[in-house]
RNA sequence: CGGAGCGUAGCGCAGUCUGGUAGCGCGUUUGGUUCGGGACCAAAAGGCCGAGGGUUCAAAUCCCUCCGCUCCGACCA
């Protein structure tokens, strides 16, 4: 492929709406242009990558059994009404109609679509297990789009599916794409960890986020570098050791005046935030719950949510928090709040806890000196982890701190269970005709996002620097000298010898100076640069180098070596 | 949805406060000189100044409305 047959438009400047180093490389290496807020158009360059990326994503899944299918984007709505989706998703959904005012939805995902599929092929276990995938867009109405193609209206996911005769089976299926995953990701020249994640509105049993590490990343992780142990912050657990609490003397109130939020009652009294006992009232399933954590710390209301079983958990409104308690926002506390027999559950790090301050229930009121034992009501059994991990944090499994990561996820695994097989009966029958339901599993990886996240994790000041597996040309070949038909010879003879030993190679072949043609390929980021000259020429031959490596590694060599020797670099 | 910032040539920006012929750099076209890490000279093309309304003799500039983009936040007491 020559250079001034492609679309390719490279940028001097960093755009305007770009703040990562990955998305303003997309740009600028005239990888995608955007349309509108969250919405990308692939450039030639952009969409080979691409393209490598799913076909690497597609012969490891073949490789593990799974059977590609393409199912529609435009979703009828009855499928999400009977999941309960159809509410669940709420705004995150894009919603239309058709003419007849038959109302549907844009797949933001496929789980109703799949499971009503094999429900309608499969009847018998000898059908089983079945795990069938498609590269398909998908459609969210983001809150708020950004960083490119992390986080757009509409991305190409590879969404898998398993289908299983019971949950020891469903295992099976599951080690089979994790294992897939780990593939995927270090062929796409990623490295990628598996983190341990909640289930979200998807639901289910348990899952597997794939992480790249990078400082842009919108994820939370915590990482043991002990043991391993790494967890989304959504979900990850910590060790508490117990509080050994002085006896303290009775608690008595203190007046704070305009004192609402820890900072300000902190600076108020002088005492560091950790003191406080920070208590908030939450309505699960429109009941109101008080929930108490150290001043310090932030409640995890993925943690909250799954501790009170509750469907939906969100703050209480002014109302509610003043009839729980008997005051207003700010002066909540655990000890005799206004409504008798209010639920109270605290984060186990204030269990034994004394000499904590709280709120008095009373506007402008605080209780020092609270012991929470002596004190509060809350139960044995309502003292868990609900706080959000920190750093430093004591890990679940060593014992040993924490870390904190931040990571884009670009995969996620989930055992499913039976959650859509139940709401589709979808069931097959044994071998003595007894009918059971399906166990499920699912799949996702964000193709434009991978993409993104290769550059996040492979750039420089000069560019992306590709992994040879994805790069959109492996080789440049920088002619620099176009109009020397001898010199013109040499490139176009390589660019045939490599094409025919399977490299895929793009000629530099303007007319422009040497310099801009370098910059360019170090912008965006072949992993082979050969340089063609007529210098380079009368010196012995072709100048080839690594993008990852500088030009003190750059070697002449012989024209009729050259394809063994850019093969050589490939490796 | 709340707050902030920004919309001027393909891209990056100045001009707006203080109204008076729409500019700069990159890119593009043509000619010439150059030619191994974003060359130089000359000439040229390219803009409904986001859209609509108002004020004024006169609006990119002042006022109003809307639209778009980016960032922060979305109830942590």
């Amino acid at each position: 492929m020559k250079w001034t047959k492609m679309l390719i438009q490279t940028l001097r400047d960093d755009p305007q709406d770009a703040e990562i180093d990955s998305h303003k490389l997309l740009v600028r290496a005239s990888l995608v242009k955007k349309l509108s807020g969250g919405l990308y158009t692939f450039l030639p360059l952009g969409l080979r990558t691409f393209r490598k990326v799913e076909n690497i994503i597609r012969e490891e899944l073949d490789r593990a059994g799974a059977l590609e299918v393409v199912m529609p984007i435009l979703q009828p709505a009855e499928l999400w009404k009977q999941s309960g989706r159809w509410e669940a998703m709420g705004p995150n959904m894009f919603k239309l109609r058709d003419r007849a005012e038959k109302p549907y939805a844009l797949g933001p995902t496929a789980e109703e679509e799949v499971t009503d599929l094999v429900k309608s092929i499969v009847s018998s276990y000898r059908q089983l297990p079945v795990t069938v995938y498609q590269f398909q867009w998908k459609f969210r109405d983001e809150i708020r789009p950004r960083f490119g193609l992390m986080r757009s209206k509409e991305f190409m996911m590879k969404d898998a599916y398993s289908f299983d005769v019971s949950m020891e089976a469903a295992d099976a299926s599951y080690k089979a794409m994790y294992d897939a995953y780990v593939r995927i990701f270090a062929r796409c020249g990623l490295k990628a960890y598996p983190v341990e994640a909640d289930t979200g509105d998807i639901g289910g049993k348990f899952s597997h986020e794939f992480h790249v590490l990078a400082d842009a990343g919108e994820d939370g992780i915590a990482f043991c570098p002990c043991c391993g142990y790494a967890a989304n912050l959504e979900k990850a657990e910590r060790k508490v050791a117990a509080v050994a609490g002085d006896p303290c003397p009775a608690y008595e109130e203190v007046h704070t005046p305009n004192a609402k939020t820890i900072d300000q009652v902190s600076a108020f009294m002088g005492v560091p935030g950790s003191a406080f006992v920070k208590s908030l009232i939450y309505s699960a399933d429109g009941e109101p719950v008080m929930v108490c954590v150290p001043g310090d710390r932030d409640v995890n209301e993925v943690k909250l949510k799954h501790f009170l079983e509750a469907g939906k958990l969100e703050l209480a409104d002014y109302e509610m928090v003043l009839a729980a308690s008997g005051a207003n926002a700010g002066s909540v506390g655990p000890v005799k709040p206004a409504k008798a027999g209010l639920r109270i559950v605290a984060d186990m790090s204030l269990k034994g806890a004394t000499g904590r301050i709280v709120g008095a229930n009373k506007d402008d009121y605080h209780l020092k000196n609270v012991d929470m034992a002596r004190d509060t009501t809350i139960a044995e059994a309502d003292y868990a982890d609900l706080v959000i991990a920190q750093a430093g944090d004591i890990c679940p499994r060593c014992g040993k701190p924490m870390d904190l990561k931040r990571g884009i996820e670009v995969g996620h695994v989930f055992k499913l269970g039976t959650k859509y097989t139940d709401a589709f009966k979808a069931v097959y029958k044994n071998d003595q005709l007894q009918e059971s339901v399906m166990v499920m599993g699912c799949y996702g990886i964000g193709v434009s996002r991978t993409v993104q996240a290769v550059i996040e994790q492979s750039h420089d000041r000069d560019g992306i620097i590709w992994p040879a597996g994805v790069a959109p040309f492996q080789v440049v070949i920088d002619l620099l000298d176009p109009a020397d038909e001898s010199v013109a010879k040499v490139a176009l003879e390589l660019e045939s010898a490599l094409e025919s030993a399977g490299v895929d190679v793009l000629v530099d072949d303007r007319a422009d100076r040497p310099g801009v043609k370098f910059k360019d390929a170090d912008l965006i980021g072949f992993p082979v640069r050969v340089v063609v000259g007529a210098k380079g020429l009368a010196n012995g031959g072709v100048e080839v180098k690594r993008r990852d490596q500088d030009k003190s590694h750059m070697k002449i060599v012989p024209v009729a070596e050259a394809v063994a020797a850019i093969k050589a670099l490939l490796a």
